[in-house]
DNA sequence: AAGCCACAGTGGTCTGACCAGACATTCGTC
DNA sequence: GACGAATGTCTGGTCAGACCACTGTGGCTT
C-alpha cells in the first residue's frame, strides 16, 4: 500500500528518499551541525517508512560523513563545515589586518543579497524567527545603562556585550536563512567565522562608544522593517548601509587609535 | 551469539564488515567490474549475517558507486573510476540537484562584484593577464568546427571542450584576481570548486550545443571589454548577464531532458 | 512460429522481536 | 543525609520471516 503512493515521487527508493529528506532538512538549516536528530523509531514513524528502510538511508548518510551515530545515544549532524582549520589561507587572512576590509566588502555583498532574498522569499515562519531575534536584540540594547561607556569596564561590561553580539549574529543569520539559499548561508557563515575568530573582534569596541552603537541599532531596525515588509530593494540597501557603516566606523576608529584595534584583534567577540 | 564472534575483528559493525569484505573481494579481482555478485539471500547466508544488515552494507557500497543494483535482476560491480574523496558538504550539495541554482545564484553575485571591482581597481598588469586568457579562450573557440555538435562525440570532442573550459576558468579567475580582494578570490574559488567537482559538470553539455555557446562567447566578450575599458557598471551587468544566461540555458536544458543532466552530474568536467 | 502466461529468482519493504550500550531515576545501604 | 547499586527506559544494532514488485525464462496456447 505504501509503495504505490511513493512511486509518484520519482525513481527514488524509500531509503534514498529518507536520506534526501534529511539532507534537505540539514541544508535548510532545520537540523544544524552538532545537533541530535530524532531517534530512528521516531523518524521512521514521521517519514512513513519502516525502520529497516530508514536505517539504510541513515547508513548512506553516515557513509558520506553527513551524520554521526553512537550506539545507545543517537545520531547527530556532523560538523561538515570546512571552515574549521583546514585552509592555510585562513591563517593568512587572520594575520593580515588589511584583509579586514576585504572581508567586510565580501560580507556586505552577501548580506545585501541575503536581505534582498529574505524580503523576497521569506515565509511567515522565517519572519517569526527574525522577529524573535530582533526583539531579543532590541531588549538587550535597552538594558544597556545610558552612561555605559564610562560606567564600567571589561569584566562588568563584557557579558552584556557578548550577549548582544550573540543576538546580533543570530539576527543576521536568521535573515540569511530566510533567503532559502543553503549555499549563501554556508558561504556567509564561512566569512563570518573568519571575521569572528580574528580580526572582526575589534568591532566589539564599537559597542563601547555611544554614537556608532545608536547608528548600528538604527540600521538593524531598517533592515528588520524592510525584510518584514517584504521590500527587497530597501532590504538590500539597508543591509549595505549597515555594513558600510561598520566599515566607516572602523576606519574612523582606526584612524583615531590604531593600537586599540591591534590589541582588540587578538580577542574574541563579535560585532 | 553472532555478535561475540564478530567483536574480534575490531569496532566494525556487521554492515561495514560485510561491505569491507566485498570491497576486498573486488580489489582482489575475485569480483570483476561488470560481473554480477551473488544474490542477497546467498550472500547473507555466506557471511553469516541477516539480510537487513547485509542490505545496509550493500547500500553503503552503492552510495560509494562501487556496485550497481537493479530491481529484479541483482547487483553487479560498477566500472570503477578513480575519483578523489569528496567532503560531506559536497555530497550534500551534489545529491540535492536544486542547489545547482543556489550555487549559480551565489556565483553570479560574486562574479558580478568581481567584474565590477576588476574594472574599477584593475591595474595594467591585471589587464595584460586578462587579455592573455581571453585571447587564448577566443582562439580555442575559433578552432571548433562549425558543425561541431554533430561532427563528433565523446572521445573526440572532449579534449577541446576541456581545454576551452580551462581557459574559460582562467579568464574568470584572472578577472577575480584583478578585484584585488583576496577574500573574494578565495570565496569564489570555493564556490567554483563545488560546482566543478559535482553538479556543474552538467554545464559541459552547453558547449555541445551551438546556440548557448555563441551566447556565452558573446557574453565573455562583453565582460572582457567592460573590464578592459574600466567601466564597472557595464562589467557587473555583463557578468550578471553571463551567469543568468548560463542559468537560463541550464533550465531550458533541464526542461528539455532532465535525464541528460542527471547522468552528466555524475561525470567530471567544467562549464 | 508468434504470442501469451505462469513460475521462479531477484531486490525492495515491512513487521515484530530481541540484544546491547547509555543515561536518569530510584532504592537501599552506610 | 550521602553515596553506590539496582532498575527502567531511552537509544542504536541485529535478526527472522513474511510479503510485494520486478525480471527473465520456459512452456503453453493460438
Amino acid at each position: 500500500m505504501q509503495v504505490s503512493e511513493r512511486m509518484a515521487c520519482g525513481e527514488q527508493r524509500a531509503p534514498e528518499h529518507a536520506a534526501a529528506r534529511l539532507e534537505q532538512l540539514i541544508l535548510d538549516g532545520v537540523l544544524k551541525p552538532g545537533q541530535m536528530i530524532p531517534s530512528e523509531r521516531r523518524l521512521c514513524e514521521r517519514l512513513g517508512i519502516s525502520r529497516a528502510s530508514l536505517r539504510e538511508g541513515l547508513r548512506l548518510l553516515r557513509g558520506k560523513g553527513i551524520i554521526e551515530t553512537r550506539h545507545g545515544k543517537g545520531s547527530s549532524v556532523a560538523q561538515l563545515l570546512p571552515s574549521g582549520d583546514i585552509s592555510p589561507l585562513m591563517h593568512l587572512f587572520r594575520d593580515q589586518p588589511r584583509t579586514l576590509y576585504d572581508l567586510l566588502e565580501v560580507r556586505a555583498l552577501l548580506e545585501g543579497q541575503s536581505a534582498r532574498l529574505a524580503a523576497q522569499r521569506g515565509t511567515p515562519a522565517d519572519r517569526v524567527l527574525i522577529r524573535r531575534h530582533y526583539e531579543a536584540m532590541a531588549a538587550c540594547v535597552r538594558e544597556y545603562p545610558p552612561d555605559f561607556p564610562s560606567s564600567a569596564q571589561g569584566d562588568e561590561a563584557l557579558p552584556d556585550a557578548q550577549q548582544l553580539a550573540r543576538h546580533d549574529h543570530a539576527f543576521h543569520h536568521a535573515i540569511c536563512e530566510a533567503s532559502h539559499n543553503p549555499v549563501l548561508v554556508h558561504t556567509l557563515k564561512g566569512i563570518n567565522d573568519l571575521l569572528l575568530s580574528s580580526v572582526f573582534a575589534s568591532l566589539r569596541n564599537l559597542y563601547h562608544r555611544p554614537i556608532p552603537r545608536g547608528q548600528i541599532n538604527a540600521q538593524h531596525t531598517a533592515i528588520y522593517r524592510a525584510v518584514m515588509d517584504q521590500q527587497p530593494d530597501a532590504a538590500e540597501s539597508a543591509a549595505l548601509d549597515h555594513l558600510h557603516g561598520i566599515r566607516d566606523s572602523l576606519r574612523e576608529l582606526e584612524a583615531e587609535d590604531e593600537r586599540l584595534i591591534r590589541s582588540a584583534m587578538r580577542l574574541e567577540g563579535f560585532e
